[in-house]
DNA sequence: AACACGACCAACCGCCCAGGT
DNA sequence: TACCTGGGCGGTTGGTCGTGT
Protein backbone atom coordinates (compact mmCIF):
# COMPACT_ATOMS: atom_id res chain seq x y z
CA UNK A 1 0.00 0.00 0.00
CA UNK A 2 1.28 3.21 -0.77
CA UNK A 3 0.97 6.93 1.01
CA UNK A 4 -2.20 7.52 -1.86
CA UNK A 5 -4.07 5.90 0.13
CA UNK A 6 -5.09 3.43 3.04
CA UNK A 7 -7.91 0.76 2.50
CA UNK A 8 -10.19 0.05 5.85
CA UNK A 9 -12.33 -3.24 6.17
CA UNK A 10 -13.71 -2.42 2.76
CA UNK A 11 -13.15 1.05 2.09
CA UNK A 12 -10.42 3.24 0.26
CA UNK A 13 -9.45 6.19 1.87
CA UNK A 14 -7.53 9.02 0.16
CA UNK A 15 -4.67 10.84 1.98
CA UNK A 16 -7.34 14.17 1.74
CA UNK A 17 -10.27 11.89 3.19
CA UNK A 18 -8.01 10.93 6.60
CA UNK A 19 -6.12 14.35 6.54
CA UNK A 20 -3.17 12.75 6.59
CA UNK A 21 -0.38 14.72 8.29
CA UNK A 22 3.14 14.72 7.08
CA UNK A 23 6.65 16.65 7.33
CA UNK A 24 8.24 17.11 10.72
CA UNK A 25 6.86 15.46 13.84
CA UNK A 26 5.65 17.98 16.72
CA UNK A 27 6.15 17.22 20.22
CA UNK A 28 2.71 15.92 20.81
CA UNK A 29 2.62 13.57 18.27
CA UNK A 30 6.57 12.02 19.55
CA UNK A 31 4.34 11.99 23.04
CA UNK A 32 1.16 10.34 21.60
CA UNK A 33 3.31 7.72 19.53
CA UNK A 34 5.80 7.07 22.73
CA UNK A 35 2.76 6.53 25.05
CA UNK A 36 0.74 4.47 23.00
CA UNK A 37 3.95 2.34 22.33
CA UNK A 38 4.67 2.09 25.96
CA UNK A 39 1.00 0.82 26.80
CA UNK A 40 0.49 -1.84 23.40
CA UNK A 41 3.92 -2.47 21.96
CA UNK A 42 5.58 -1.88 18.95
CA UNK A 43 3.76 -3.77 15.67
CA UNK A 44 0.74 -3.70 13.34
CA UNK A 45 2.07 -0.04 12.49
CA UNK A 46 -1.31 1.18 10.01
CA UNK A 47 -3.58 -0.14 13.38
CA UNK A 48 -1.35 1.49 15.71
CA UNK A 49 -1.50 4.84 13.69
CA UNK A 50 -5.15 5.07 13.79
CA UNK A 51 -5.88 3.38 17.53
CA UNK A 52 -3.24 6.25 18.50
CA UNK A 53 -5.03 8.70 17.06
CA UNK A 54 -1.61 9.76 14.71
CA UNK A 55 -3.18 10.86 11.63
CA UNK A 56 0.26 9.95 10.51
CA UNK A 57 0.59 6.55 8.50
CA UNK A 58 2.01 3.94 9.95
CA UNK A 59 5.32 3.77 8.01
CA UNK A 60 5.91 7.34 9.66
CA UNK A 61 5.03 5.92 12.75
CA UNK A 62 7.39 3.31 12.46
CA UNK A 63 10.02 5.39 11.18
CA UNK A 64 9.46 8.20 13.67
CA UNK A 65 9.93 5.29 16.41
CA UNK A 66 12.59 3.18 15.03
CA UNK A 67 14.52 6.26 14.08
CA UNK A 68 14.50 9.16 16.72
CA UNK A 69 12.13 7.59 19.65
CA UNK A 70 13.47 4.78 20.47
CA UNK A 71 15.14 4.63 23.83
CA UNK A 72 17.93 3.10 22.83
CA UNK A 73 18.45 5.30 20.01
CA UNK A 74 22.34 6.95 20.41
CA UNK A 75 22.62 10.07 19.22
CA UNK A 76 25.92 12.04 18.34
CA UNK A 77 28.63 12.18 16.01
CA UNK A 78 29.73 8.84 14.65
CA UNK A 79 33.24 7.95 16.52
CA UNK A 80 35.93 6.38 14.79
CA UNK A 81 35.65 3.26 15.87
CA UNK A 82 32.16 3.16 14.52
CA UNK A 83 33.24 4.57 11.33
CA UNK A 84 35.97 2.05 11.10
CA UNK A 85 33.00 -0.22 11.36
CA UNK A 86 31.33 0.85 8.81
CA UNK A 87 33.77 1.11 5.96
CA UNK A 88 34.51 -2.33 6.70
CA UNK A 89 31.07 -3.42 7.14
CA UNK A 90 30.36 -1.56 4.04
CA UNK A 91 33.03 -3.24 2.10
CA UNK A 92 31.80 -6.59 2.77
CA UNK A 93 28.30 -6.13 2.28
CA UNK A 94 27.58 -3.08 0.47
CA UNK A 95 24.56 -0.71 1.14
CA UNK A 96 23.00 -2.74 3.48
CA UNK A 97 22.59 -0.61 5.54
CA UNK A 98 20.14 -2.27 8.16
CA UNK A 99 21.78 -5.49 8.21
CA UNK A 100 25.43 -2.54 9.17
CA UNK A 101 23.41 -1.03 11.63
CA UNK A 102 22.79 -4.58 13.52
CA UNK A 103 27.24 -4.27 14.62
CA UNK A 104 26.72 -0.28 15.35
CA UNK A 105 24.23 -0.79 18.95
CA UNK A 106 22.46 2.42 18.72
CA UNK A 107 22.79 3.35 15.34
CA UNK A 108 20.06 3.33 12.89
CA UNK A 109 20.26 2.15 9.23
CA UNK A 110 18.91 5.70 8.10
CA UNK A 111 22.45 7.58 10.32
CA UNK A 112 24.63 5.07 9.21
CA UNK A 113 23.43 5.84 5.25
CA UNK A 114 23.10 9.01 5.99
CA UNK A 115 27.09 9.09 7.30
CA UNK A 116 28.05 7.00 4.11
CA UNK A 117 26.31 9.49 1.23
CA UNK A 118 26.98 12.85 3.38
CA UNK A 119 30.83 11.88 4.07
CA UNK A 120 32.33 8.58 2.24
CA UNK A 121 30.54 9.49 -0.99
CA UNK A 122 31.30 13.65 -0.96
CA UNK A 123 35.53 12.14 -1.13
CA UNK A 124 34.94 9.39 -3.71
CA UNK A 125 32.86 12.90 -5.89
CA UNK A 126 35.99 14.90 -4.97
CA UNK A 127 38.05 12.25 -6.58
CA UNK A 128 36.17 11.84 -9.68
CA UNK A 129 36.06 8.39 -8.79
CA UNK A 130 32.96 5.83 -8.56
CA UNK A 131 32.16 4.84 -4.87
CA UNK A 132 31.77 1.69 -6.19
CA UNK A 133 34.88 1.26 -7.86
CA UNK A 134 37.76 -1.11 -7.15
CA UNK A 135 40.31 2.20 -6.93
CA UNK A 136 38.12 3.56 -4.34
CA UNK A 137 37.34 0.83 -2.41
CA UNK A 138 40.87 0.06 -2.85
CA UNK A 139 41.68 3.60 -1.17
CA UNK A 140 39.27 2.60 1.64
CA UNK A 141 41.00 -0.49 2.60
CA UNK A 142 44.56 0.37 2.30
CA UNK A 143 44.40 4.24 3.00
CA UNK A 144 41.64 4.95 5.16
CA UNK A 145 40.82 2.33 7.11
CA UNK A 146 44.23 2.42 8.71
CA UNK A 147 44.51 6.05 8.99
CA UNK A 148 41.26 5.54 11.39
CA UNK A 149 42.57 2.43 13.18
CA UNK A 150 45.93 5.07 13.93
CA UNK A 151 43.48 7.90 14.88
CA UNK A 152 41.59 5.63 17.69
CA UNK A 153 44.98 4.53 18.56
CA UNK A 154 46.70 8.42 18.38
CA UNK A 155 43.16 9.13 20.41
CA UNK A 156 43.83 6.82 23.33
CA UNK A 157 47.55 7.95 23.86
CA UNK A 158 46.82 11.77 24.00
CA UNK A 159 44.00 11.09 26.53
CA UNK A 160 46.97 9.28 28.22
CA UNK A 161 49.09 11.90 27.95
CA UNK A 162 46.58 14.40 29.16
CA UNK A 163 46.77 12.30 32.20
CA UNK A 164 50.74 13.03 32.34
CA UNK A 165 50.78 9.73 33.23
CA UNK A 166 52.47 8.04 30.68
CA UNK A 167 56.54 7.23 29.44
CA UNK A 168 57.55 6.22 25.76
CA UNK A 169 57.52 2.59 26.90
CA UNK A 170 54.06 3.05 28.78
CA UNK A 171 52.94 4.73 25.60
CA UNK A 172 53.89 1.41 23.31
CA UNK A 173 52.03 -0.44 25.46
CA UNK A 174 49.16 1.16 25.69
CA UNK A 175 48.80 1.21 22.17
CA UNK A 176 49.00 -2.49 22.39
CA UNK A 177 45.74 -2.44 24.78
CA UNK A 178 43.90 -0.16 22.15
CA UNK A 179 44.42 -2.78 18.79
CA UNK A 180 43.31 -5.56 21.00
CA UNK A 181 40.33 -3.48 22.60
CA UNK A 182 39.60 -2.45 19.11
CA UNK A 183 40.19 -5.87 17.99
CA UNK A 184 37.57 -6.58 20.49
CA UNK A 185 34.97 -4.58 19.44
CA UNK A 186 35.65 -5.98 15.81
CA UNK A 187 34.40 -9.38 17.88
CA UNK A 188 30.81 -7.85 17.65
CA UNK A 189 30.80 -9.31 14.05
CA UNK A 190 31.10 -12.89 13.57
CA UNK A 191 34.74 -13.99 13.42
CA UNK A 192 35.18 -15.34 9.92
CA UNK A 193 34.56 -11.57 8.79
CA UNK A 194 37.39 -10.05 10.40
CA UNK A 195 40.10 -11.99 8.77
CA UNK A 196 44.05 -11.14 9.76
CA UNK A 197 43.63 -8.37 6.97
CA UNK A 198 41.60 -6.43 8.27
CA UNK A 199 42.55 -5.66 12.36
CA UNK A 200 46.09 -7.44 11.68
CA UNK A 201 46.74 -5.01 8.74
CA UNK A 202 46.47 -1.79 11.06
CA UNK A 203 48.22 -3.23 13.78
CA UNK A 204 50.99 -1.01 12.79
CA UNK A 205 53.72 1.12 15.00
CA UNK A 206 51.85 3.57 16.78
CA UNK A 207 54.30 4.77 19.82
CA UNK A 208 54.36 8.04 18.27
CA UNK A 209 52.34 11.07 19.43
CA UNK A 210 51.38 13.71 16.80
CA UNK A 211 50.94 16.59 19.31
CA UNK A 212 49.93 19.30 16.89
CA UNK A 213 47.16 16.93 15.47
CA UNK A 214 43.70 18.10 16.44
CA UNK A 215 41.85 14.99 14.45
CA UNK A 216 43.62 12.70 17.32
CA UNK A 217 40.52 13.65 19.90
CA UNK A 218 38.34 14.58 17.38
CA UNK A 219 35.19 12.17 16.37
CA UNK A 220 33.77 13.82 13.53
CA UNK A 221 34.86 13.56 9.65
CA UNK A 222 37.92 11.66 9.89
CA UNK A 223 38.31 11.68 5.84
CA UNK A 224 39.77 15.79 5.59
CA UNK A 225 36.78 18.29 6.92
CA UNK A 226 39.25 19.13 9.72
CA UNK A 227 41.44 21.97 10.03
CA UNK A 228 45.00 21.56 9.47
CA UNK A 229 47.61 23.35 8.04
CA UNK A 230 50.30 22.12 4.83
CA UNK A 231 52.55 22.72 7.62
CA UNK A 232 51.42 20.71 10.44
CA UNK A 233 51.83 17.99 8.36
CA UNK A 234 55.21 19.13 7.56
CA UNK A 235 56.26 19.39 11.22
CA UNK A 236 54.98 15.93 11.79
CA UNK A 237 56.36 13.95 8.75
CA UNK A 238 59.82 15.51 9.77
CA UNK A 239 60.00 13.87 12.78
CA UNK A 240 60.58 9.83 13.34
CA UNK A 241 57.62 7.43 13.51
CA UNK A 242 58.15 6.42 16.02
CA UNK A 243 58.45 8.40 19.37
CA UNK A 244 61.19 6.49 20.43
CA UNK A 245 63.63 8.41 18.50
CA UNK A 246 66.76 6.76 19.77
CA UNK A 247 65.35 3.70 17.64
CA UNK A 248 64.67 5.90 14.58
CA UNK A 249 65.37 4.05 11.42
CA UNK A 250 65.81 5.81 8.02
CA UNK A 251 62.01 4.20 7.27
CA UNK A 252 60.67 5.66 10.30
CA UNK A 253 61.69 9.39 8.79
CA UNK A 254 59.03 8.78 5.98
CA UNK A 255 58.11 11.54 3.55
CA UNK A 256 55.32 11.25 1.48
CA UNK A 257 56.16 13.68 -1.58
CA UNK A 258 59.28 11.09 -2.09
CA UNK A 259 57.16 8.44 -2.94
CA UNK A 260 55.41 7.02 -5.65
CA UNK A 261 53.05 4.49 -5.23
CA UNK A 262 51.12 4.63 -8.80
CA UNK A 263 52.83 1.53 -9.87
CA UNK A 264 51.09 -0.37 -6.46
CA UNK A 265 47.68 0.26 -7.91
CA UNK A 266 45.90 -1.98 -10.52
CA UNK A 267 44.56 -0.87 -14.28
CA UNK A 268 46.85 1.89 -14.12
CA UNK A 269 44.95 3.98 -11.23
CA UNK A 270 46.75 7.48 -10.82
CA UNK A 271 47.42 7.48 -7.57
CA UNK A 272 47.98 11.42 -6.73
CA UNK A 273 44.33 11.55 -8.02
CA UNK A 274 43.30 8.96 -5.69
CA UNK A 275 44.66 10.64 -2.65
CA UNK A 276 41.92 12.05 -0.24
CA UNK A 277 44.46 14.25 1.26
CA UNK A 278 45.35 15.66 -2.24
CA UNK A 279 42.37 17.68 -3.04
CA UNK A 280 42.13 20.79 -4.65
CA UNK A 281 40.70 22.42 -1.57
CA UNK A 282 44.33 22.21 -0.11
CA UNK A 283 42.68 20.60 2.74
CA UNK A 284 45.40 17.40 4.00
CA UNK A 285 44.42 17.13 7.48
CA UNK A 286 43.74 13.59 6.79
CA UNK A 287 47.28 12.66 5.70
CA UNK A 288 48.27 10.35 8.50
CA UNK A 289 50.78 7.81 6.15
CA UNK A 290 53.09 6.24 7.75
CA UNK A 291 55.95 3.40 6.25
CA UNK A 292 54.39 0.34 7.70
CA UNK A 293 50.75 1.15 6.01
CA UNK A 294 52.64 2.44 2.58
CA UNK A 295 55.01 -1.04 2.75
CA UNK A 296 51.28 -2.73 3.79
CA UNK A 297 49.70 -2.00 0.90
CA UNK A 298 52.55 -2.15 -1.88
CA UNK A 299 52.99 -5.68 -0.44
CA UNK A 300 48.74 -6.31 -0.46
CA UNK A 301 48.80 -4.88 -4.28
CA UNK A 302 51.56 -6.74 -5.48
CA UNK A 303 50.45 -9.90 -4.08
CA UNK A 304 46.33 -9.41 -5.92
CA UNK A 305 48.14 -8.91 -9.18
CA UNK A 306 50.61 -12.35 -8.53
C1' DA B 1 24.04 42.43 7.21
C1' DA B 2 22.67 39.76 3.49
C1' DC B 3 23.20 36.32 0.43
C1' DA B 4 24.99 31.86 -1.48
C1' DC B 5 26.45 27.56 -0.82
C1' DG B 6 27.27 23.15 1.19
C1' DA B 7 26.66 19.78 4.93
C1' DC B 8 23.72 17.33 7.54
C1' DC B 9 19.75 14.66 8.63
C1' DA B 10 14.76 13.73 9.34
C1' DA B 11 11.27 12.24 6.65
C1' DC B 12 9.24 10.52 2.58
C1' DC B 13 8.94 7.49 -1.58
C1' DG B 14 8.60 3.38 -4.04
C1' DC B 15 9.84 -1.22 -4.49
C1' DC B 16 10.07 -5.77 -2.70
C1' DC B 17 9.08 -9.74 0.12
C1' DA B 18 6.89 -12.64 3.51
C1' DG B 19 2.90 -14.18 5.60
C1' DG B 20 -2.00 -14.64 5.84
C1' DT B 21 -6.34 -15.69 3.63
C1' DT C 1 -2.37 -20.36 -6.25
C1' DA C 2 -3.45 -15.70 -6.47
C1' DC C 3 -4.24 -11.78 -4.07
C1' DC C 4 -3.83 -8.58 -0.20
C1' DT C 5 -1.52 -6.37 3.48
C1' DG C 6 2.09 -5.06 6.61
C1' DG C 7 6.57 -4.28 7.17
C1' DG C 8 11.40 -3.66 5.76
C1' DC C 9 14.73 -1.75 2.83
C1' DG C 10 17.53 1.41 -0.09
C1' DG C 11 17.13 5.70 -2.51
C1' DT C 12 15.78 10.43 -2.60
C1' DT C 13 14.11 14.89 -1.12
C1' DG C 14 13.69 19.05 1.31
C1' DG C 15 14.35 21.82 5.44
C1' DT C 16 17.64 23.69 8.64
C1' DC C 17 21.88 25.29 10.06
C1' DG C 18 26.64 26.76 9.72
C1' DT C 19 30.13 29.00 7.12
C1' DG C 20 32.22 31.81 3.70
C1' DT C 21 32.02 35.89 0.79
Amino acid sequence: MDEKGRRTSNTLLTDDEIDLRRGPWTVDEDLTLINYIATHGEGRWNTLALSAGLKRTGKSCRLRWLNYLRPDVRRGNITLEEQLLILELHSRWGNRWSKIAQYLPGRTDNEIKNYWRTRVQKHAKQLKCDVNSKQFKDAMRYLWMPRLVERIQAAATASVTTNNAYTSENNIKNNQIEVHNLKDKMGLIEPSLINNDFVGSYVMQQSHTPENSSTALSSSDSFGTQVSTKSDLTDYYSVPVSSNNNNATPADYYQPSQMSYSNCFPQGLDFQSLDPWNLQNGDSSDNFWNVESMLFLEQHLMNDNM
